[in-house]
DNA sequence: GTTTATTATGCAAAACATTGCATATCAATA
DNA sequence: TATTGATATGCAATGTTTTGCATAATAAAC
């Protein structure tokens, strides 16, 4: 049940609503664990039914009602077990690489476009993460502890994402060869 | 409907049984997309159902019978079909970072234990792969197109997966100055 | 004043994935 | 000849995720 402990998560510092949760996981933690709105609200309400969660309603001016979640201490606890079990490698799932395997000259023109579709969104990605590294984690050692494990999840993405786009030229050249002798 | 793509993929130039596919799937296509035996049997019957697959019975020397599937004309119609179509950005789940948010001094030795982990698992991933460059892909200009594709997707393979070593590296060494500093 | 955008929450059905079990053939070994 | 291991296939239940729809309050723009 990692989505619950995702949300937990993202709850461990503030109290949030699932409007925010959502809202936020599109610009932190969803980096590396996405989930739709639906998702989230069905999560919070088990969360909540097994008292992890505690929940109150929040009049605001000007906007709708929110309901506004926060960790229980039982909620912590269950979190802070979790972190605690082992996790296995996790299962790669990217249609984009099995896609690769049906490459020919037909095809090979319309998978160089899908590489650069994903490469512009690393990119725009790779922005937002350099954004956030230098506002808020330029000096790592100086860090919080809790932050140094952010930190440490944001380095992977950075890494990863730079690694992606190297590789996205790699293969755009190479099927540019295969599109070429294709006339 | 990704897994049934991915099996017919596997099934593009042989024609395989359940088990077979299971087995392969753990040392190729699995590489980028993972299943269990329970799903690839319930994916081949739904493809033979949709007449994508065929099958016949084979009758074995010393083994179990065997249903062997291949790819129909249809099947590789509908496969060519949504190679072309267009792929989102996929969408990471990671629970190890999720884990890692959850940093703390009393947690820092366990979450370095499982990247210790994660890294020998991808060691052996990575011999894996190298292998199967220098036994298959070592001259990639010569090969043919589709063989260029898979040669890509090893490729990025090999590349994300040293880029992760080197990351393992650098969240050990700070995970030590927090263990350390919790004495 | 009507439309549009943002905030806010949710249901229902379908699709997909995991877990645990169940069965059966044949070869090799103890 | 009983057990173990590899081969081979599957059901049922549960859990998770996606998809499509639905609702409603308020502010801002037109």
């Amino acid at each position: 049940m990692a989505l619950g402990h995702a949300i937990m998560t993202a709850l461990l510092e503030d109290d949030l609503s699932g409007y925010e949760l959502a809202r936020d996981f599109e610009t932190s933690l969803g980096f590396f664990w996405q989930a739709s709105h639906q998702q989230i609200y069905q999560e919070l309400r088990k969360l909540s039914d097994k008292h992890w969660l505690s929940k109150r309603e929040v009049s605001q001016r000007g906007k709708p009602n929110k309901i506004v979640y926060g960790m229980t201490r039982a909620g912590r606890e269950a979190l802070a077990e979790w972190v605690f079990g082992s996790t296995r490698t996790q299962a790669a799932k990217d249609d984009l690489l099995v896609k690769l395997y049906n490459l020919d000259s037909s095809n090979a023109g319309h998978l160089a476009g899908e590489i650069t579709a994903r490469r512009e969104d690393m990119m725009r990605r790779l922005y937002l993460y350099e954004k956030i590294r230098r506002r808020h984690y330029s000096l790592p050692e100086t860090l919080p502890t809790r932050r140094k494990g952010v930190y440490l999840a944001l380095t992977m993405g950075i890494a990863q994402g730079e690694q992606f786009l190297a590789w996205c030229d790699e293969a755009l050249e190479l099927l540019a060869t295969v599109t070429a002798e294709s006339g």
